[in-house]
DNA sequence: GCAGTTACTACGACAGATGAAGTAATTTTG
DNA sequence: CAAAATTACTTCATCTGTCGTAGTAACTGC
């Protein structure tokens, strides 16, 4: 299990990736991040969707509803072009912090 | 250049991680960290002064003062027991994140 | 028809990082 | 030798992101 605390820096980049594979929804989102961690990470939903508000707010994604005459209304969101150099860039990040984090971790 | 939101949850296991070198105050922690990081993660003086308060509320380091007649007194750090514990912890964690987050990573 | 799942939204609390500013002593440099 | 830089912190107020709690709403399976 990884804590929140850790792992948060990662949360706008995790749900970014997600989004390159095609439009999804809160809860998708949710579901993908849990079984593609084998349940390791659990995100909590609060932290997901204002994580999507944030995104939106940054512009690295777009909101919309598609039309559903049944269910309750999901919110679709779908990566916008700046959201893809946003989501390049955290990778890159990505191998430098697992670069220098690894200097100071060592199995004893 | 690494920023603090994605290296946030590694900074105490940083300031541990040099601890188990040996004891060592605030100033030089920041710089081993800089210089062992390569400049790429600078980490805040404020940062890591609160860092300090918070390991030792924990109970993961110890502070006390070495006799030094001269210089501004320098406020020392040890590793306690529990910090080491902690510490490991910490890593078997950073493995797991490792696998977890490369899987929503791609280099595009 | 009630429990469970899907799919959110709102709100308030809290922890950790940060900027700004200040203190204080020593070392370097011009 | 005085000014600037470096060492070594401390205080405080602010901001951001996460989280617990709670509630709404519709559909699905038994």
């Amino acid at each position: 299990m990884i804590s929140s605390d850790v792992i948060r820096g990662y949360n706008d980049t995790m749900i970014l990736s997600l989004l390159l594979d095609g439009e999804s929804y809160g809860y998708e989102i949710s579901k993908r991040i849990r079984t593609l961690s084998e349940e390791k990470y659990i995100m909590k939903e609060t932290t997901l969707y204002s994580a999507f508000t944030r995104l939106e707010k940054n512009g690295f994604i777009d909101s919309f509803f598609m039309d559903e005459t049944f269910g309750k209304r999901r919110t679709y969101y779908r990566i916008t072009p700046l959201g893809r150099a946003y989501y390049r860039e955290k990778c890159e990040e990505w191998t430098l912090t697992q670069e220098v984090v690894s200097k100071f971790i060592r199995e004893l």
